[in-house]
DNA sequence: AACTATTGGTTGTAATTGTAACTAACAAGC
DNA sequence: GCTTGTTAGTTACAATTACAACCAATAGTT
């Protein structure tokens, strides 16, 4: 029995985003991790390059918004499973391009086949206007703009 | 330059969630972490028993979706800052009632003020009628029905 | 060139979380 | 009473993450 039925957890839009993106995080997890052993930051830069083409690790981490180390370890893990590559620019050798290999490629056709299977369904739960506030809200939270 | 703009990470729900979630996350932090040194699950378990009332560590796993060894850490953490004791019941001893002390409501307090307010900042973006969709929308994703 | 600052990225270590195995209390069947 | 099964909660250990210190390459200054 609630005490405040004007304020409670499932009231508070932190909390609940968090429930929310933790349920579908999970579930969408078993593609990625249960295939191919990847994490979840993996995919992320699995998806980020496949989507956007080669780029640095500096890049992701700005569009991804992933902190370096992460990135850095996670372009180390999919180095070892060989779906990516890197090429140190020669005008600066600080920099490497990141380039998904002929493997990572198809993972990424695979996965991304099932992410945007995964989100259709998500989304037949809800009416098209109610799809497009939603995804206007969540891009205006995240601070995108 | 996206190659393929029908979908990429910014339409992909899962991924967009995890932003806006991520960013509300790391901005209310501040106040439970800075203030008195809790972490999430700690503020959650707090939040709850303040919203709810006394109840054992079980039903809060089940009312806040948390694993039983997280809220069994977040308890030991609270009881360790004095916010909380534990009863055991006479008929069941393995079941212990915890209650906030009168430090921990008023910690709940001032946090469930600031995050009233952060919650309203936060809609302030949105309107009436988005805010009422976005939690709708959320609500269903979570599962809840 | 030599000196300092900055940048892209990595690595070490501590903190946090997840998973599974465990303990203690109770319940049910015999 | 003695097994066997369940349940509430804890603990041990592996996996993951965060934070800070670090390294190497480059840029800027003198």
């Amino acid at each position: 029995m609630p005490r405040d039925s004007e304020f409670d957890p499932q009231h508070f839009l932190p909390y609940l985003l968090n429930q929310a993106a933790e349920a579908l995080s999970l579930e969408f997890q078993k593609h990625y991790r249960g295939q191919y052993g990847m994490l979840r930051t993996e995919w992320r830069v699995l998806f980020h390059l496949g989507c956007y083409g080669d780029m640095t690790a500096k890049e992701i981490c700005g569009q991804a918004r992933l902190h370096k180390t992460k990135v850095s370890r996670a372009v180390a893990a999919l180095q070892a499973k060989r779906f990516l590559t890197r090429r140190e620019l020669e005008r600066d050798r600080r920099h490497a391009v990141l380039q998904l290999t002929a493997q990572g490629r198809r993972v990424f056709a695979d996965l991304s086949g099932a992410a945007h299977a995964f989100d259709t369904e998500v989304r037949a739960s809800m009416t098209p206007d109610e799809a497009e506030i939603l995804h206007r809200c969540l891009i205006r939270i995240s601070g995108f703009e």
